[in-house]
DNA sequence: TTGCTCCTCACGTCACGTGAGGTGGC
DNA sequence: TTGCTCCTCACGTCACGTGAGGTGGC
């Protein structure tokens, strides 16, 4: 006969949860003294505390253990319980997989964002871009309904996104209903389904410039922009991009101040 | 401004979880009548909610989302917490992974046994056995301590087994304490390392017999075989050996009168 | 009056852990 | 006496859910 602290030594069950699993009738003393109310345990009772340990490490909640050690003596008699455990343990596999990969998209969209804005310069520069594979739906209305569209390519893509959302604004001037434009993210891979085309979008020359603010004072860096493109005597193509290097975040709107735009337009070579 | 009921309809939180949050502190009414103890929420508290519920699905607990609630309005701020929860999100992956893998291998382990019991003849049966790839420890002493030499190879190889464990006995006669044999598992690949040896262990043909009950019955069915043997004047080659078909469960031990052990002798042809 | 929405308060969930205060035998 | 092991009892954890009993306005 086993104290109930040597007992717990033997089994690696502390004492509290020793008795804690007698009062929940899973695992009884061998006898109590009533003097004193010592438990004690003798040596048939290590093999059930295995039992109940190993059960509980597939989680195993203690009323089912108790169901199972009152009729189960063999591991055959477990074959529904454990099924549908493991159909319990699956399902929860799942889940987690699902919040790392969103947990990893939200991380990697903040880094990308913080390294863009570390060496974000407001200066109108020329660059040349590279071609890329995007995905993209056309829509017509305000730009502001823009982010449903990227919902959208959002819910098809979201594994394969590679970069931040742009809009392509197709018109030649700013148009406030009817507006033609493209809501669109660089993506690794994918194919066209329904709505959302994918397809390459051509690199070549542009002119760009940063704009830190809220999105309806852009006016004042397409004026800059468009200065610069009259006094160098370019000619511009469409669509123009917007890329949204910092706007809203996925958990936090963020301060509308903060937010970081690159403003492209293309120009013939 | 919302009733409470209104204000659930539009977030998803049901009743109860929003008076639950302003008890928290995580989410306080706009104002609450004084007289009628009627919660309101303004158009505003919308998107905090949105923010509680996203970080909630993150499993980041209340008391924590009342902190970043009052220290951050950026996902940029977030970052730190993002990852150490993305931590905490890996290891539970981890956890369950492993609990999923030892699940499957329970289940899979009764299934074999099921299929070899529903077809097992108690009959001495001749048969030729195919070459198998096997992992196994040599060892010295007692055949019981072969339980140590299967735990051994377990934990090494555990997800290459694919069928039951066998001892290989390499002793001519009973030898209580010094008997010489070799506690193995059929592995689907592997590397020898340390005591445990992967190698292939020889098919050819054999002399059967299932043997029902506790393994220190096993005498008479050996007699049983070793009869038929010379009844036929076969010669015999060592190692001898038994398949565990049944034998005590990963969980329970289950009753002996119910474990089934293949014994094979094998003979030269 | 009935039905509806809202309220508070107390208790339950799950598997223990914490901590206070006390006992019995060496 | 001190130190050790054991005991009981009450409360805490975490994010709510359940349910009883009641209110106020249409």
């Amino acid at each position: 006969m086993f104290s109930i602290g040597e007992f717990s030594t033997i089994t690696g069950l502390t004492v509290k949860t020793l008795r804690f699993y007698q009062e929940e009738g899973v695992l009884i003393p061998s006898c109590v003294d009533d003097q004193t109310g010592y438990r004690y345990y003798d040596a048939g009772k290590v093999e059930i505390a295995r039992v109940i340990a190993q059960l509980r490490k597939l989680e195993f909640p203690l009323a089912a253990i108790a169901e199972i050690l009152r009729e189960c003596d063999d591991d055959n008699d477990l074959l529904a319980q454990l099924e549908s455990r493991r159909a319990g343990i699956a399902d929860k596999l799942r889940q987690y997989k699902e919040t790392k990969g969103t947990l990893d998209q939200i991380i990697s969209a903040i880094q990308k964002t913080r390294s863009a804005m570390s060496d974000a310069s407001l200066q109108v520069t020329e660059k040349t871009l590279e071609p890329m594979l995007i995905a993209g739906v056309r829509m017509r209305g305000k730009y502001s309904e823009c982010g449903q569209g990227f919902r959208q390519v959002g819910r098809m893509f979201g594994r394969h996104i590679c970069g931040p959302p742009m809009m392509l604004i197709y018109d030649t001037e700013f148009k406030e209903n009817d507006a033609d434009f493209e809501a669109c993210m660089p993506v690794r891979k994918g194919e066209s389904t329904g709505e959302v085309q994918v397809r390459e979008l051509p690199g070549g020359r542009c002119v760009s410039v940063l704009h830190k603010g809220p999105y309806d004072e852009c006016g004042r860096s397409y004026e800059r922009l468009l200065t610069f493109i009259k006094e160098k005597g370019y000619e511009t193509t469409t669509p123009c991009r917007e890329v949204y290097i910092k706007g809203p975040g996925m958990i936090f709107k963020g301060n509308p101040k903060n937010y970081l735009t690159e403003i492209q337009m293309m120009v013939r070579e």
